[in-house]
DNA sequence: ATAGTTTTTTATCTTTTGATAAATTTTCGA
DNA sequence: TCGAAAATTTATCAAAAGATAAAAAACTAT
């Protein structure tokens, strides 16, 4: 896992800029906290049990959000190309993750350490509302995951994954699919030959 | 259900400064601006296919957010005294909700206009500082609820809901308890009888 | 290309949950 | 207090998903 400062992080501005326009001078004083990261498929970007001190974006790969249970393991989200994530709880309390990250591909990122984010959050008020927005919409995703667990069965929910996210089917193994599903690989097999 | 405005709403003031005091001002501001709302058990305080207007807070008593699904429904969450709550996606999005909230006892309320409140948040960083907090703290307990179903099965959500929300169990049916786990009533049962 | 690893499928059996119906208990109003 | 309605439990059978093992297919590195 390589680390590059100064980055220019454009496509991490254009995403920021895209929830409501930063001013020259606040998109100026972002970019320069930002720093690019290159992940090789299958490394960790955070580990279970480590602080999640940044926000992340992606510029290029895949992204696995997820957890270890006692012997099997679990998926939250996937996040690809283009959106911008952290592990929430981590991110918010410093406490230790029990969430991981790991990449599915070779990713490339940029980040923002959340003290930075933090005080620029504190001076522009334009960054508390898209800090406010990006929170917004990750709990909108939250809720209707929340609504379909509980109404669909595994079958729906495979079937509307296909639906919502066929680029993601080609990227993603079936067995990381059955954990973001919450059930296990061979049911899920066992779904797709349509029993 | 009864409306009285221009009520002081001292208690969802209290809330917002415990999340980041407001200045005299800005309270007295958002004070004029919150109306209270007594609602008889079994009312209901939003419907399926209305939008979601207003931020709200729960004086006293004890509502559901949740949605009928083709014949069963299902609860998304209980908000008692104390706790503010909202329909987030109908909020944000200004679109008609899929989800009820219904008073599960008599219920008093004090609520918000979010245009009302967008206007605060404009003018006020502090506001929207509050707002970004509080939807924070909606994502960690949503991203808790997806891990553990996810990874529990309806026994261990039922016990664990009993450790953590032992004053609960008194004030709502089994039946909704059911809908909130994600089973049916006989299912529950089931479990109660611990077979 | 091929041997070895990993992923996916198939098969069998068990556990969990749903559907339905009926019995029992509780709640609540007249 | 009584009786009807609602909530909860119990029982039976069916469907969905887990555990395990083994076979087949797909990838990978040499």
């Amino acid at each position: 896992m390589e680390i590059e400062k100064y980055q220019s992080g454009q496509d991490f501005i254009g995403f920021v800029n895209n929830l409501g326009a930063l001013e020259e001078d606040v998109a100026a004083m972002l970019s320069r906290q930002l720093e690019t990261l290159y992940c090789k498929k299958g490394e960790a970007i955070l580990v279970q049990g480590a602080t999640c001190r940044y926000l992340y974006y992606i510029n290029s790969g895949l992204v696995k959000t997820g957890f270890e249970s006692s012997d099997r393991t679990f998926i939250m989200r996937f996040f690809a190309e283009g959106e911008m994530f952290t592990v929430l709880d981590s991110y918010l309390s410093q406490k230790p993750s029990t969430y991981e990250v790991v990449a599915l591909e070779d990713t490339v990122i940029t980040r923002i350490l959340r003290t930075e984010m933090d005080k620029l959050c504190t001076r522009f008020h334009a960054m508390e509302t898209f800090f406010r927005k990006l929170v917004s919409m990750a709990s909108v995703n939250m809720m209707s995951r929340i609504g379909e667990i509980l109404e669909e069965q595994a079958s729906a929910r495979y079937e509307n994954f296909l639906k919502e996210n066929p680029e993601l089917l080609q990227r993603i193994s079936l067995g990381d699919l059955a954990s973001y599903l919450g059930i296990t690989q061979v049911s899920l097999s066992r779904i797709r030959a349509g029993l």
